[in-house]
RNA sequence: GGCCUCGUAGUUCAGCUGAAUAGAAUGUCAGAUUCCGGUUCUGAAGGUCGGGGGUUUGAAUCCCCCCGAGGUCACCA
């Protein structure tokens, strides 16, 4: 039971007692104690004075008095206005950070017994990973493990869209213009190498465009009627005949772009439990359709198409089917999820997928309950929103793009350039330092964009780079450096880690109170699936530590009693900061 | 036009299920430290929480209207 818990039973407690009232839980509210007031937890009087009818201040002096003298864990209180403040003992903080520093993977909650897929990244193979990609995979990835953290079963899946008509147009542009150039004889990294030849097809593409148009062929007609565009459609029909020639590309070149998505997913430390290629799954769904049309959910019109009438929900027509009996996105969608839920008995099924996508996840859900599955109540779309910088939304077509990979090389290279102008790790051997650097570059990135609320459309200007100090990742892996710094002093000075005393100052309650609160924090990241909540946290975390550490000289201390209870104190700060780093995907160095 | 989301210091972001004087970081300014600084420390200024109503003892938070930004309403995925 944690303190706010404690209070609220106790003053529950009081109010049954001295008021011969018993009241629905909602009306007993507490919250951390503000500052500026003597006290840890407060407990709000205002809901409580129908049950008094006095005014608020006699009200909380009543309980106050009650539970002061009926339980031993309480020191002292007192009443401003209508908050009763609480100050509990020493004995009770030592005794809660006691229970905490003998906890074993501090934060971790038992197992559920549910388990949980997580969909993310989802890149397209004609063209390389892009800083929307990145806040993707990032939250892609801490979600996975916040789940793990609050005891659910994990599936990592992606879901590679390796097929249509994009990948077609760099498979032509490469046959035109090299027809042999590859990843191996040129040096590029393969997905850039298949971006290459799309960006190149849409060069060609504007070429003939404007070549028409010059004939005097209507722009509308002449971005449909464009030979190379021509060229394209017939091979992603060939393709799907199963044509060999365009198979053998496509499969040559789709493996280049794999190899290169392994690279960068290497690099920001994201894996996949399995990887699911559209190739392979876009016929899915089409048996659910027709399932429908039978039982009356879907409807078929007269040129064969199927749709489904939403208008009563407040939504459009949508289509299922084409005229010809292929499927559409929806459709393939529907047939995953179904083979999903059916193959792995999953409870929940989450899709890290950009907000751009919010009314068809919304339709896909709808969709599935009139179809009369339950477990549509079970999918869940984690929207995100778009990553924009300083002149806008990123546009390819404007070059505006920022790429992945270029990206994180900047961050290392920054944090290599700022580290080294410092001068402080001339004895670290070189492997190392660009380990660190490669932590520091990568830990920036991630920190940065995971601590903001995923809904929210986020600004990077990539010009500024990211601050390594402030609220960022560099400062946390500092904080988390200079902790093992000191610990590993201890170790020198043989200091046995035992706790033989129970005297705490103001600061250390304040870490031991903000080290009661990790699980909750876990707990609600894991409802509404942000991590942004567990980013904020290490930092108050790491900042209230950095403030401790400039009021006491851990190990210049007279008395060995309170040298120690601080190691272990820090400790667990270090600790738990591992355990929050870790959900983000964050490494923390042990030096720096 | 319909539907969805967002609007908090100069800037980037917190603010949980309503509660005490709305918080950080960064930037600005002023001091201190030093060979000089991009280092460190201390402090200050900076907000009618887009605007207006309502519910409430109490609203940045909940409800309604308006304004502004973005997304979406494809036989693309």
């Amino acid at each position: 039971m944690n303190p706010e818990q404690l209070v609220t039973k106790w003053v529950k407690e009081a109010v049954k007692n001295i008021y011969g009232e018993g009241a629905t839980d909602n009306l007993f509210q507490t919250q951390a104690t503000r500052k500026e007031f003597e006290g840890d937890i407060t407990a709000v009087i205002f809901p409580l004075l129908k049950f008094s009818k006095k005014s608020p201040e006699i009200t909380g002096d009543q309980i106050g008095s009650y539970i002061t003298s009926n339980y031993k864990e309480i020191e002292s209180y007192n009443v401003v206005k209508g908050f009763l403040n609480i100050k509990l003992t020493d004995e009770y903080w030592m005794d809660v950070f006691n229970t905490i520093a003998s906890t074993q993977d501090y934060g971790q909650l038992p197992q559920s017994g549910k388990s949980v897929m997580v969909e993310f990244s989802s890149p397209n193979t004609n063209k390389p990973l892009h800083l929307g990609h990145i806040r993707n995979n990032l939250l892609g990835w801490s979600v996975s493990n916040l789940l793990k953290a609050n005891g659910h079963k994990v599936i990592k899946v992606n879901l590679v869209n390796d097929r249509g008509i994009h990948i077609c147009k760099s498979m032509l542009a490469w046959q035109r213009l090299s027809g042999k150039e590859t990843p191996q004889n040129s040096g590029i990294k393969g997905d850039h190498l298949v971006g290459k030849y799309y960006v190149a097809f849409n060069d060609m593409l504007v070429k003939e465009v404007e070549e028409l148009i010059s004939q005097k062929v209507p722009r509308e007609e002449a971005e449909k009627q464009a030979p190379i565009l021509k060229a394209a459609q017939e091979m992603l029909v060939k393709w799907e005949k199963g044509d060999r020639e365009v198979f053998e590309l496509w499969e040559k070149m789709n493996s280049w772009v794999y190899e290169g998505f392994e690279k960068t997913y290497k690099r920001m430390g994201v894996s996949f439990d399995k990887i699911y290629y559209e190739s392979q799954t876009y016929l899915l769904g089409k048996e659910l359709v027709k399932e429908g049309v039978v039982k009356g959910v879907f409807s078929e019109k007269a040129d064969g198409s199927v749709w489904c009438d939403l208008s009563a929900d407040g939504l459009d027509e949508k289509l299922l089917l084409r005229a010809d009996g292929t499927s559409v996105y929806m459709t393939q969608d529907l047939g995953t999820a179904h083979q999903r839920f059916s193959e792995y008995n999953l409870d929940e099924h989450i899709y890290v997928v950009g907000n751009e996508q919010n009314y068809h996840f919304q339709v896909l859900k709808l969709l599935l309950k009139k179809l009369g599955y339950e477990w549509s109540n079970n999918l869940y779309h984690l929207s995100y929103g778009m990553v924009e910088l300083p002149e806008g939304r990123m546009k390819s077509r404007e070059g505006t793009v920022v790429d992945a990979d270029d990206l994180i090389e900047n961050m290392v290279t920054t944090a290599r350039e700022t580290s080294l102008e410092l001068g402080k790790l001339d004895d670290m051997p070189k492997e190392e330092k660009e380990q660190l650097f490669e932590m520091l570059g990568l830990g920036a990135l991630k920190y940065f964009i995971i601590k903001v609320d995923p809904k929210k459309t986020m600004l990077f200007d990539p010009k500024e780079s990211i601050d390594f100090s402030g609220n960022t990742g560099p400062f946390i892996q500092y904080t988390h450096a200079r902790i093992r710094s000191i610990l590993r002093k201890a170790e020198e000075q043989k200091l046995q880690a035992k706790i033989t005393d129970s005297k705490i100052n103001p600061r250390e309650r304040e870490i031991i109170k903000l080290l009661t609160n990790f699980p909750d924090k876990i707990r609600e990241g894991g409802i509404d699936h942000s991590p942004a909540i567990i980013a904020n946290y290490a930092y108050d975390l790491a900042k209230e530590f950095n403030q401790y550490y400039h009021e006491v000289s851990i190990l210049k201390e007279e008395d060995i009693n309170i040298k120690v209870q601080r190691l272990i104190l820090i400790d667990t700060i270090s600790a738990v900061l591992r355990k929050a780093m870790g959900i983000l995907g964050i490494q923390l160095p042990e030096r720096m």
